[in-house]
DNA sequence: GCTTGTTCTCGAACGCGTTTGAGCATGTAC
DNA sequence: GTACATGCTCAAACGCGTTCGAGAACAAGC
């Protein structure tokens, strides 16, 4: 394998300058880059990246774990990580979890054995004060409130955009309201803040039978709306957990015949789009590229992202 | 940062009795490994991956480059790679394609830097004849047959199991058939050997109205369902391609209160197998745990897998 | 002519492990 | 007692770049 000693030698000039036109440095005469650019193409020769990271002490490297990526909160912040992983060169390695605390547990030793340089965690099965515990070994960012861990965040500040939505059913003069949730409220800080923002601007409890928790696909989207339909005192509206899920609810109570309810989706995703549904925007592609961002820098922030009510697509 | 260094002097042990001990080799006495153990346990060291890799010159990190893992030809290849690269005590990348050509090279200059020890194709935007002169770069595999060019390859042998079903359709008297792909028949080899299949089983062309493309969901199944139901002289048996996609087109037909056809689904899900939907299973688990096999080992081979009509779940 | 600054280049150190070849005990066989 | 194997350990070389400090050459300013 040919390698930098190599071109240096044919080229006639030492290693530190032909290390010098490998980078785009400065000082380095025409001639000389010309001279040994000549012999680079000859040789057809790339430097080694793994020589090269331990070199530069960094491997432009992030982590980015994920539980799977089979919903739009996982591929948005993707796509967003990529977008600004791209943009400051650096690669991203992508960590399947399916919440496993012994795989999460692997890649951050991989983290303190510096295969990469952060961890981005899009949802952990570990507990946080597990994950703090690895900050020494390397930068590890998480996508949810980090609350009274002192872990670098990028978030989508929800509670407010959620209030802002029951806000606007409640002036709409909708009172028996629903709230469609993937995850039951003790396990999911997501699910707390729906309620908690239908108590807020309510002020009273969510009755029990408008909380329907294990919403995940259209279908059961539309398993929850052939519940509802058939309820003697009926919804007016309902919050649910996406777009998707809110198309299949409308078609449970289309296939009733019962007139559909007020339906609000999450995620802006392209199907109730279509339907002109409102829906709440968490621009979570936008949390994904601060989260990279958080990732690369230095600073131990916590960023808080305003979501959006999208009322006419 | 602590390294192997100066675990070797505060341990008063040579640097290579100290990678010894790391790497359990042989040829290290009781008292010598207690006394280093000790050592990097107290100063709750770990060898550095990145050096590691250049001493080694392996990475031992495989890249699976995917277009993307919204199909079960992928999570089913996925799960078989990770599977066998987790037993081989192997690291993989993800490597997102969306069959981008400039992506896919992208991925194919970090092979060529040494960022990875091999890549496995799942599928590819670039022809054939251009991964094939990366391959004096790093090992490069395939999951589909390599046909006229040696590159490694790992793959579901499809012809033989659409001979076997559609002989089982003809076997049962049924004479008008209709097949749906994802993919035109010029753009795709799925298509072309179903379609080839068939004419072997058939003696004769399909007709053109009864093949069906542009499939990928389960909506879409319903689409071609509505559309087939509707025809004047209607088919008696569909060779489809998904369990998802005949669930989709059996539910359409039934929407039109036509007698549903006798179908065929692919992939052996789960939405198939609770339906009693007769399947093929090209068992891409396999196929992608022995991608990783060749994808790790020296041999040029090409594995070509049986698949399995499964009649009875 | 001398000083100062800029451009260009080099050697050597450094990042951090693994592996090789050699050396030295100790043990066993003949 | 000699010969040879086995167990254990070490120093040094190696894998392949990047970066630092120093020095040479040359130009510009006074």
């Amino acid at each position: 394998m040919t390698n930098i000693h190599d071109i240096a030698r044919l080229s006639g000039y030492s290693v530190s300058t032909v290390s010098r036109v490998l980078n785009q440095k400065n000082y380095v005469s025409a001639k000389t880059r010309a001279d040994i650019e000549a012999v680079i193409d000859k040789l057809d020769y790339v430097p080694n990246a793994v020589a090269r990271n331990l070199s530069r002490g960094a491997t432009l490297t992030i982590g980015v774990v994920l539980p799977h990526v089979d919903h739009p909160y996982f591929t948005q912040l993707l796509h967003g990580i990529m977008r600004a992983a791209f943009a400051a060169n650096y690669h991203i390695v992508l960590l399947p979890s399916k919440w496993e605390p012994q795989l999460e547990l692997k890649y951050l030793e991989a983290l303190r054995q510096h295969a990469y340089d952060a961890l981005i965690f899009t949802s952990h099965g570990l507990p946080l004060q597990r994950l703090a515990t690895y900050q020494r070994y390397g930068r590890i960012v998480l996508c949810e409130n980090p609350h009274d861990y002192s872990l670098p965040a990028a978030y989508a500040e929800r509670t407010a955009t959620y209030v802002e939505a029951f806000t606007y059913l409640k002036h709409r003069r909708h009172q028996r309201v629903a709230i469609l949730t993937s995850r039951p409220l003790e396990a999911s800080a997501t699910t707390k803040a729906m309620v908690s923002a239908y108590e807020q601007v309510y002020q009273r409890a969510l009755p029990t039978e408008l909380l329907y928790t294990g919403i995940i696909t259209a279908d059961d989207g539309a398993r929850a709306g052939t519940y509802f339909a058939q309820l003697t005192e009926p919804v007016t509206a309902v919050l649910t957990n996406g777009d998707d899920i809110a198309v299949g609810m409308r078609r449970a109570y289309l296939a009733a015949h019962q007139p559909v309810p007020f339906l609000i989706g999450q995620e802006n995703q392209l199907s109730g789009e279509v339907l002109g549904i409102p829906t709440i925007d968490h621009h979570f592609e936008t949390v994904g590229a601060r989260a990279l961002d958080l990732a690369i820098s230095e600073q131990p922030q916590s960023i808080a992202l305003p979501a959006e009510l999208i009322i006419n697509h």
